[in-house]
DNA sequence: CTGAAAGCGCTTACAG
DNA sequence: CTGAAAGCGCTTACAG
């Protein structure tokens, strides 16, 4: 096209369905038919060919707009989620997402209601007005959710939560107890037994600091539950549990210190999360240990950070791109009706941070 | 099928204007006028009442679809990218353009081209199709990009890259230059002149590894160009600059545990980012040496990696949020019609890896 | 096989 | 001030 051809405000106008069909010298509704591949209408090889081939040369692309107005379809999803960036997780979900619904053909609003229910409210509200196909509620740690009442009234997928009191939603969460029972199992296969402990519970009757806004993540029960049934198996148990009130460096780093000046010393450590972790190798440093030589380590998440530590954290990783693709996958097969929750598996990443109890 | 709700259409059903201007007794028009806030046909203050009682009572909210099919406006813009998820970086850029588009009502598709043009092509045709009101046109590392001439039509704003050739787009980019003279400061200010060194430069002759696509990232010269303005304004130059291909913890590894078996020692180092300053790190602690007090090491990026390593590495952030927010409100204000490139301030965090030289 | 027509739910110029 | 009507660009039942 002319350069001028898109400074000229006439010439920048879209081609219509009319003007496909004048061109090729039909019906508005056989152009229709031909565009849209029904082939139940037995049009003719010849006007078929006509229609494509005006389509073409006009550059013609359907108004999405009038299609959704029309059939109520609008070809695009939504991801609502608390928080899409305060933790790095979120990417990966929605990369899986993206992925599956590009091959569908479909686009994705992304919102962010910030933990705000009144937000939340009005973007549903939004989403719904511009009928949207479906929802993916998601959450940025898993947890019980309450999902707004609204959103019954279109498909619905939880990624990454359940919902409250049991509701029959489809859900997607990571299997965070078979993660509990991987980390325990590349402990005990060290030939760890009675000097593992845990650190990262909550202290009791807490759930946890503000950044958790009095969510009860459920990667904690779980993945502690799998730990202790890994111990049990065997007929052993936790040698103890650290309480922390933030997943992160300082606060692993605490608790580590304080655990390493008790005896007997531990020959592992489990941290609840890849931050924790790196908490716990510095405690190890600074006590003049050596990771994995006198203390080994397991933590959770799969972050960049278990990799960049030195030597790479062992760590049971949150499967997040499978997450997000099954719940797209799930979303747009209509499997939204059959109300299961799903459990992704979760991979262990590195053995580097692990050896034998010395 | 527990979900029974939307599988009823007459549960679905939407309230429309018609029905709103029905209970309320008067025109459609003069309902269309009330609730789209229009002053300027001087409805009566008791029809106006009625019809947001009516509207309210009925729970009417517009549908958005037969109203941008009408207005040609969508209320809704796209954030087109190469790679929402292969660094961490997007988050926050989404984050950012998020917050601003909430205060204004808009909503965000995300849409991921993976660097494929033909894709790239069909997501922005299939956009447009959808009336939406801008793009954000982003890529996950600073470069130069050809922006398809499709999105010529639409308000266009570019974010952490700018058009090849300096075609007159609106960019907004990290202010890398400044930041490269921020890295060189802090080190100068330690009291580091003649043994600093820079790691992260490409070999000679080519542009980084396979993981760079043949990209240019602009964020090397002109890092690389604020470091060197930086010595330069005291007199003084880069004792050396290493080569490493890719970005990374192991690469950072390598160019440092080489560097340091050379003489004279670096005082300083400058890592091109965070994970290869954590390779830095390691190869420091390997060689006996502690950061900052046998070297000071200095990186860029401000990821959470940088805050997890021991001491904290002092990194110059790409400012990721201020970045989205800035994109999306120069899109949204129309500032998309001045093609200036915006330079948005990278600070610089911690600095408990710097300290003076031995 | 094809064409004329209705209608999705809005906004908005226009006449009263 | 209000109301009747056109029209955004499609899809689709319906009659020919």
């Amino acid at each position: 096209m002319a350069t001028r051809s898109h400074e000229d405000p006439a010439d920048r106008r879209r081609v219509t369905l009319v003007q496909v069909a004048e061109r090729a010298g039909v019906s508005r509704s056989a152009a229709s038919f031909v565009l849209s591949g029904r082939t139940d209408q037995r049009i003719s090889a010849e006007t078929f060919a006509r229609v494509r081939q005006a389509a073409a040369e006009l550059g013609y692309t359907p108004n999405i707009t009038a299609r959704t107005l029309r059939t109520g379809r609008s070809g695009a999803v939504a991801l609502v989620s608390d928080f899409v960036s305060s933790t790095s997780f979120a990417n990966g979900m929605i990369r899986g997402a993206l992925q599956l619904l590009g091959e569908r053909d479909m686009l994705l609003f992304t919102v962010e209601t910030q933990g705000d229910s009144r937000m939340e409210l009005a973007l549903v509200q939004n989403l719904l007005d511009r009928q949207v196909d479906g929802v993916i509620y998601a959450s940025m740690f898993t947890r019980a959710v309450t999902v707004p009442a609204l959103l019954r009234a279109v498909p619905l997928v939880l990624l990454n939560c359940v919902s409250e009191g049991g509701d029959p939603v489809v859900s997607v969460v990571p299997d965070e107890q078979a993660a509990g029972l991987s980390a325990i199992r590349v402990l005990l296969e060290a030939g760890h037994r009675d000097g593992i402990h845990f650190v990262g519970d909550f202290p009791p009757g807490t759930t946890g600091g503000a950044s958790w806004r009095g969510w009860h993540p459920l990667a904690l029960p779980q993945r502690l539950a799998g730990v202790r049934a890994g111990l049990a198996a065997v007929g052993a148990e936790l040698a103890g549990v650290s309480h922390i009130v933030d997943w992160d460096v300082a606060s692993g780093h605490r608790a580590v210190a304080e655990l390493l000046r008790g005896r007997p010393a531990p020959t592992a450590i489990v941290c609840i999360n890849d931050a924790v972790g790196a908490g716990a190798y510095r405690a190890v440093r600074e006590a003049g240990l050596d990771v994995p030589q006198d203390v080994s380590i397991v933590a959770f998440d799969g972050s960049t950070l278990a990799g960049a530590l030195d030597p790479p954290l062992a760590s049971v990783a949150l499967p997040q791109e499978e997450l997000g693709r099954t719940a797209a996958r799930l979303l747009l097969d209509g499997a939204a009706g059959a109300p299961e929750v799903h459990r992704v598996p979760m991979p262990l990443l590195g053995s580097a941070s692990v050896a034998p109890p010395r």
